[in-house]
RNA sequence: GUGCCAGUAGCUCAAUGGCAGAGCAUCGCACUGUGGAUGCGAGGGCUGUGGGUUCGAAACCCAUCUGGCACCCCA
C-alpha cells in the first residue's frame, strides 16, 4: 500500500465499528448522568495556558500539553484537562448560576504523552461534577455515579474497584510523623511510586529524599493499615452512605490512593481494573475546594471526576461488556435495481419508503442480483426488496427476508405499510 | 523524554543470508431473476522508510517512522 501522509501520532480513526463503540460509550455515560440530575455543558477545546499554569500541577503543563503561538504570539494550549475550565466557566457566571450545580461534559481533549495501549495523545473525557456542596454526602454521590455507571456497561464488582483515601486523614497522619505540609508533595510521589517499586529501593529512594527510618517505617504502617479510614469521620460517613445506597460492593478503603493533581484537598478515588490485565487506572476524582477561587472566583466546594474514553473501552472489550448489535447498518431494508429500464421504479420506491419513515438503501446503479443480495448480506442488511418487469407489470413488488430466506409477492402500495409492521416488531422502531 | 521488543499480501502469520509463501478475506466463473454452502480459477508485495555490509538481504549493521512493554506521568 502507497502510504503517502501518515495520520498524527497518537491519534485515532474512528472507522464505523469502532465509532459505533464510542457512541454507545456517550450514551451510557449521558443515561447514569442524567439519572442523577447533571446537564450537560461543553468548554472550548483551545485555552490561555495562563489557566493552567496555576493549578493543574507543572508537569501536566510543561510536558504534556499541546502549546503553539497563536498568529498574534500569544500561546494557547489544546486542553489538556476540563476542570480548570470548569471553575472559569463557573467563576464568571458565579452569582447567576443555581447550587449546588450538577454538570457533565464527555469531549476531546490532548496530551503530548507516548502512545501506548490504553494511552494516546487525543482522548476522550468523561467530566463530571457537583459544586457549592461540601459534605461526605456529596462525595458519595460521585462514588455513587461511578459504581452506577459500573453497573450499567455490565462490570461487576470483581472486575472492576473504586479505591478511596483522603488527603486530609493522610496529611495529619504525615504530620504526626514530624513530616511538614510542605514536604508532602515529594512523600506523596513517594507513596505514589511504592507498589511499582522493589521494597529496598523503595527505602533507600526515601532515605534520598531525607526521611529517617522511623519515619519511613511509619509511612509503611500507613500505608498497610487497611482500618485508617475510621480515623477519618470524612470517610466514615462516605462508607456509611454508600453501604445504605447498596453500592459498596464497588468500593474499597485504600490509604495508597494520593492522585497527581495538585487541586485536591480531601476526598481522592481512583478506579481501577482488578480482574483483568489492564494496570492503567479507569478514572480518577475528588475534592477541589480552592479552585474556584484560584480562578478567581469565590471560595466554592467542588468534587468531580474524569474517565478517559482509552482504557475503559479497553476494559468492556475485555470482559466482552460492549453489546455486539450496537453496530448495526442504519437501514434494515434493500431495493434492487433490476435493470436500467427498471431503475427509476427502484429508487422512486425507495424515495416512497422513506417518506414513510423506513430506513432504506437504494442500489444507484445496474447490476446482477447476485452481487446486491450478496450486499445485502454482507452489510446485515435483513430485507431486500425486488422489483423486476414481472413485479412492474403486476404493479407489485417482492419482498425477501434474508434471515429466513422467505419472499413473498405483494403489491406495492401496501409495501411501506407491511415492512413498518415487521419492523416495528422486530427491532422495536 | 529514557530503556527493551516488534514491523512481511486487506487480516493472522511462515520463510534466519540463496526463486517471498500459507490460511482466512477479496474478485471472477459454475449460477445473467435471488445472498450464505461447495468446487475451480485469478488478482494482490519496493518485506514500514532511508542508508550500509555482502556475489547475494525480509533476515546482519546504522538511522528514522509507527506500534507494544517497562519507566515518567496520568484519563
Amino acid at each position: 500500500m502507497k502510504k503517502i501522509i501518515y495520520p498524527i501520532k497518537g491519534t485515532r480513526d474512528f472507522y464505523p465499528e469502532i465509532k459505533a463503540v464510542h457512541t454507545w460509550l456517550y450514551s451510557k455515560v449521558r443515561k447514569v448522568s442524567e439519572s442523577y440530575g447533571y446537564q450537560e455543558y461543553e468548554g472550548p477545546y483551545l485555552e490561555s495556558i495562563d489557566l493552567y499554569a496555576a493549578k493543574s500541577g507543572e508537569e501536566l503543563v510543561k510536558e504534556q500539553s499541546f502549546v503553539f503561538p497563536d498568529r498574534s504570539g500569544e500561546l494557547i494550549t489544546l486542553r489538556p484537562e476540563l476542570t480548570p475550565t470548569l471553575a472559569r466557566m463557573v467563576a464568571q457566571r458565579q452569582k447567576q448560576l443555581i447550587y449546588p450545580l450538577r454538570w457533565w461534559s464527555f469531549g476531546p481533549f490532548w496530551r503530548y504523552e507516548k502512545p501506548q495501549k490504553g494511552r494516546s495523545r487525543e482522548f476522550f473525557q468523561w467530566n463530571i461534577d457537583l459544586i457549592g456542596l461540601n459534605s461526605p454526602q456529596a462525595d458519595t454521590e460521585l462514588i455513587a455515579i461511578v459504581a452506577n455507571f459500573f453497573k450499567e456497561v455490565g462490570l461487576t464488582p470483581h472486575q472492576v474497584k473504586i479505591f478511596v483515601n483522603d488527603r486530609k486523614l493522610m496529611e495529619t497522619e504525615l504530620n504526626s510523623l514530624g513530616i511538614a505540609n510542605n514536604d508532602q508533595p515529594t512523600v506523596f510521589r513517594l507513596i505514589d511510586r511504592r507498589e511499582k517499586m522493589a521494597e529496598g529501593d523503595w527505602v533507600q529512594y526515601a532515605m534520598d529524599e531525607g526521611l529517617n527510618q522511623s519515619q519511613i517505617n511509619g509511612i509503611i504502617a500507613l500505608l498497610e493499615n487497611k482500618g485508617l479510614w475510621k480515623k477519618s469521620s470524612n470517610l466514615e460517613q462516605i462508607f456509611e452512605t454508600l453501604q445504605a445506597v447498596n453500592l459498596m460492593s464497588f468500593v474499597e478503603y485504600d490509604p495508597n490512593i494520593i492522585r497527581g493533581l495538585d487541586y485536591y484537598t480531601s476526598t481522592v478515588f481512583e478506579a481501577k481494573d482488578i480482574g483483568g490485565n489492564v494496570r492503567r487506572s479507569i478514572l480518577g476524582g475528588g475534592r477541589y475546594d480552592n479552585l474556584l477561587a484560584d480562578v478567581g472566583g469565590e471560595p466554592l466546594p467542588a468534587v468531580g471526576f474524569a474517565m478517559g474514553d482509552v482504557v475503559i473501552s479497553l476494559i468492556l472489550e475485555n470482559y466482552g461488556c460492549i453489546p455486539p448489535q450496537i453496530f448495526q447498518p442504519p437501514a434494515k431494508v434493500l431495493v434492487t435495481t433490476f435493470s436500467a429500464e427498471t431503475l427509476l421504479a427502484s429508487l422512486s420506491l425507495a424515495e416512497d419508503l422513506r417518506e414513510h419513515g423506513i430506513n432504506t438503501f437504494s442500489y444507484p446503479e445496474t447490476t446482477n442480483l447476485n452481487k446486491q443480495l450478496k450486499f445485502a448480506d454482507r452489510m446485515k442488511i435483513p430485507y431486500v426488496i425486488i422489483l423486476g418487469p414481472d413485479e412492474i407489470a403486476q404493479n407489485s413488488c417482492t419482498v425477501k427476508c434474508l434471515v429466513d430466506g422467505k419472499q413473498e409477492r405483494i403489491p406495492i402500495e401496501e409495501i411501506s405499510g407491511k415492512l413498518s409492521r415487521i419492523l416495528a416488531d422486530e427491532f422495536n422502531l
